[in-house]
DNA sequence: CGCGACGTTGATTTGCCTCAACGATTGTGG
DNA sequence: CCACAATCGTTGAGGCAAATCAACGTCGCG
């Protein structure tokens, strides 16, 4: 039963059999079919997610109406809107499943009773935090440092599963580039 | 002692007057003359460091050799290169005082055996972690909805306290505009 | 006073976008 | 199992936001 899930979380901490049955009491899971949404625009992201398996992205839609993506989430990634999730604000994102997709939602009206009778989740979620955000911080100095055709570059041969997986428009998007210039990439690469 | 940082803590979880004196013996101040480095690329970012008092720059140098600023730190905001302090690698970044500063260091060597002592910290983390994800988000998506012209007049409206006490250059840098284009801005805007 | 740090201005250049049109591939209902 | 429509990728012409480069003003400080 989501052994992802459990992986992930004995990775970081140590849970008995006893606890790991309590954090799994918890748990909602999920089952999308490809397109299919887990959090639109004007709701309020009720869960911290796990993606036990396949592949979410999460986007908004910009004044010219394109959606822009800002985070892609594979097998045994988290993903959340943390702004909206933790002020129980309406987001102004959509996380959709790219393929048919396994999730494990903690949602935020268990989330305290949870770390209050599993303690070690507290020390989970910070180094989880902690991870998300040092990616974040790398993330930010690729983009600053590199031109958008180093960083397509860099993305794609750092991640080859990645740009297999997902269709092209959506790494554009990703990386901030229109669909055009990354084809234009492509071409002067071979 | 330390009144911002304890004000800071039991904003976000209880602690009786023992557990914050434990706290606080595990704490290395630093005080930092304006210019002065806490980081240097190279090094390992050996702490967490808390602004008491002061603020700080975060920057790298890019491959023009021209300093790219990724964050900054006033009073009562936390800074860690997170990627260097988890795992002890060399750090490409630059964390130094722009005004004479006073911060708090929780440095790794003693950051376990904290959280061992008091383990709310753990929550504590969590959340400021979580908050800062959140925040890092937000910016993201600014980045890509807005143009520009629009980032800038956003931020300048947003903080204006901010533009007031770091020079232009910085802001412009931290925008990841040149300082030539923001002063075409602000000419623009009276 | 003189130097270095910071800001401004204008001319020129360019990386990347926009728009429009056209293949190629996939999938789906009849 | 085919027809036809989406969906996805490609190509090329033209345009613009923002960078680069160079030169000059101005202020604060040793």
């Amino acid at each position: 039963m989501y052994p992802n899930f459990i992986k992930n979380l004995l990775r970081f901490i140590d849970l008995n059999e006893q606890e790991i049955q309590a954090v799994t009491r918890y748990i909602r899971p999920v089952n999308l079919k490809k397109k299919e949404y887990l959090l639109e625009a004007g709701q309020v992201c009720r869960g911290l997610y796990f993606v036990e398996k396949g592949c979410l992205r999460m986007f908004f839609i910009n004044d010219k109406s394109v959606e822009q993506i800002v985070q892609f989430a594979l097998d045994g990634w988290w993903m959340a809107d943390h702004f909206s999730f933790m002020d129980c604000k309406p987001s102004e994102y959509y996380i959709q499943a790219i393929e048919k997709s396994e999730v494990l939602s903690i949602d935020l009206s268990v989330f305290e009773q949870l770390l209050a009778e599993v303690p070690q989740l507290e020390r989970y979620f910070r180094i989880i935090m902690q991870r998300a955000l040092a990616a974040s911080q790398v993330r930010t100095r690729l983009m600053f440092e590199m031109t958008k055709e180093e960083f397509y570059q860099h993305f794609a041969t750092s991640f080859p599963e990645f740009v297999q997986r997902v269709p092209q428009y959506m790494v554009a998007s990703y990386l901030g580039l229109t669909p055009e210039y990354v084809s234009e990439l492509r071409k002067k690469k071979q």
